[in-house]
RNA sequence: UCCCCGGUAGCUCAAUGGUGGAGCGUGCGGCUGUUAACCGCAAGGUUCUUGGUUCGAGUCCAAGCCGGGGAGCCA
């Protein structure tokens, strides 16, 4: 069953070569003249091929005026130029074959808009239509300028753990992995985490982060690309349950190295979806969100805006606004800050740094002569218009005696983090790094309002059909 | 988890407490090198569930389930 993709075909001239096409059929048009329109789409390209079946075939009659949306169809022909207005080439059918049928009044992709509510209902066939197909491009193309930028770098891809054993660093509750029995009889004795199959209480990683730094601290760059879980009954369009995260991890780094590595990631990120889906994004841009091309190819073009936590605080308070959350110095940024900041003092990304110590985790590098009172940490948020926070990352605290005293305060057990803090005993060394969410950066880059729209089988409270 | 909005034909939505409709899709017919074609006819309903108010409930009340938006948590 060779064939060629669309993608191939629509850039390819017609001189009358014979091609074989496999697709499904997205709409057909029966001509009482004696032949039939078919418009095929085969995932390769947002543009569907127009396949010219003629009522000589010998299966015209019994099978092909009876084709309809969805059915998979084998077709082989001469590539020519389209008579008609629309497409420039088409397929002059000489066999079309009927592979698979599809129930015109069950098929629940009809030729019409769909809302995204009911096409999350039908995820199993979303991926056929137009929208759906873009999204899953996009996120293909976007994976694979993730690994470019930093093999390009020299950063080495590193495999951190999906089953960890570390309830670290308070990221959020985590999904429990266990093979005891769920619901013991009653009277039984509650099972005991020793029997568990690791023999200790066992979760999914909610960041690759801390095993990543121990990398970063022997091969220099890495980076971790997989997925990620959290078990937050968060029930918003920005979060997921099962996503997918990318952190790099750079020894010798500081934070403004860390800044300038999450801005030049970005960019790279949008400048190859710019190169490399642009009929998609023209599709999104047509139908989604307006905004989509015109913000990405701006951003490429700009300077992020980088001000200090402080600075951020100063802004907003004199904004003479009237904020549902009140802000001051030592809260952390609402929702309604950020998106101020971002969607209308600056109008592009913004790298805000130096958050107070105590709105932030235990391993950021303390920064050194603040005031009394207002002790900073070096990290640093990437937020951009609608979405919030694509990327939160810092320089680690690398000083033993520092680190140590930091979880003292948070009332952490060293003994928990032996290994974390090995490498504050052997070598220690600058390093840093930042968490980009790839769903997030998705939605950004083509308009889709609701993350669960930018990942195939999204999983979220209450929510794992499929 | 909290707040707000919603749930009616396959889909998108109408319907003063008084006989549930339209567009699209589907089926049939007509027409056409057509473009999510066009014209006509037809089929298609446990109005999310349970209970309540009422002579009478899609409509009012309560609880639940599901969906969406906002908030928190964060990526």
């Amino acid at each position: 069953m060779a064939r060629t993709l669309i993608k191939d075909v629509l850039t390819t001239p017609p001189t009358g070569q014979e091609i074989t096409i496999g697709g499904w059929v997205r709409t057909v048009r029966n001509s009482k003249g004696g032949f039939s329109f078919l418009a095929l789409n085969d995932g390769s390209t947002i543009a569907q091929l127009q396949v010219v079946a003629d009522g000589k075939l010998p299966n015209y009659a019994a099978e092909l005026v009876k084709l309809t949306a969805g059915c998979a169809v084998l077709a082989t022909g001469t590539l020519v130029q389209s008579q008609g207005k629309g497409q420039t080439v088409e397929l002059q059918a000489t066999a079309v074959q009927v592979l698979g049928w599809a129930d015109p009044e069950a098929y629940p992709i009809q030729p019409k808009k769909h809302t995204f509510e009911f096409l999350r209902t039908q995820a199993h066939l979303r991926a056929r239509t137009n929208t759906f197909a873009a999204v899953t491009r996009i996120r293909n193309v976007v994976s694979m300028a993730i690994h470019d930028f930093f093999q390009q770098r020299g950063f080495i891809y590193v495999h951190t753990p999906i089953i960890t054993a570390s309830d670290c660093e308070g990221a959020g509750q985590m999904f429990r992995v266990t093979t005891l029995e769920a619901n013991p009889p009653a009277g039984a004795p509650r099972p005991d985490p020793n029997d568990d199959f690791f023999g200790r209480p066992t979760y999914l990683t909610v960041s690759g982060q801390l095993e990543g730094e121990t990398y970063a601290c022997a091969m220099g760059n890495i980076y971790t690309f997989g997925p990620t879980f959290r078990a937050e009954n968060s029930n918003t369009p920005r979060h997921l349950a099962e996503f997918w995260m990318v952190e790099p991890e750079m020894a010798f780094c500081d934070l403004e190295g860390d800044a300038e590595t999450a801005e030049a990631f970005l960019k790279h990120i949008f400048r190859t979806a710019l190169e490399r889906c642009t009929k998609d994004l023209e599709f999104l841009s047509e139908h989604v969100d307006a905004t989509v091309l015109p913000t990405l190819t701006a951003i490429v073009a700009s300077d992020f805006e980088r001000v200090t936590y402080t600075e951020a605080v100063a802004l907003l308070e004199k904004s003479g606004r009237t904020w549902q959350y009140p802000v001051g110095w030592g809260t952390d940024l609402q929702t309604e800050h950020e998106r101020y900041l971002t969607e209308e003092v600056f109008r592009k990304p913004v790298v805000v740094t130096h958050y107070p110590a105590a709105i932030k985790s235990f391993y950021m590098r303390l920064d050194d002569g603040t005031a009394p009172g207002r002790a900073t940490v070096a990290a640093m948020d990437v937020l951009v218009p609608k979405i919030g926070e694509l990327i939160g990352g810092s320089q680690r605290e690398e000083r033993l005696d520092v680190l140590l005293q930091r979880m003292a305060e948070l009332k952490l057990r060293p003994e928990d983090y032996w290994w974390y803090l090995d490498l504050r005993r052997y070598g220690s060394v600058p390093h840093a790094g930042f968490g980009l969410g790839l769903e997030r950066t998705l939605q950004f880059i083509t308009g889709m309002a609701n993350i669960r729209d930018v990942i195939p089988y999204p999983r979220a409270p209450r929510s794992a059909e499929f």
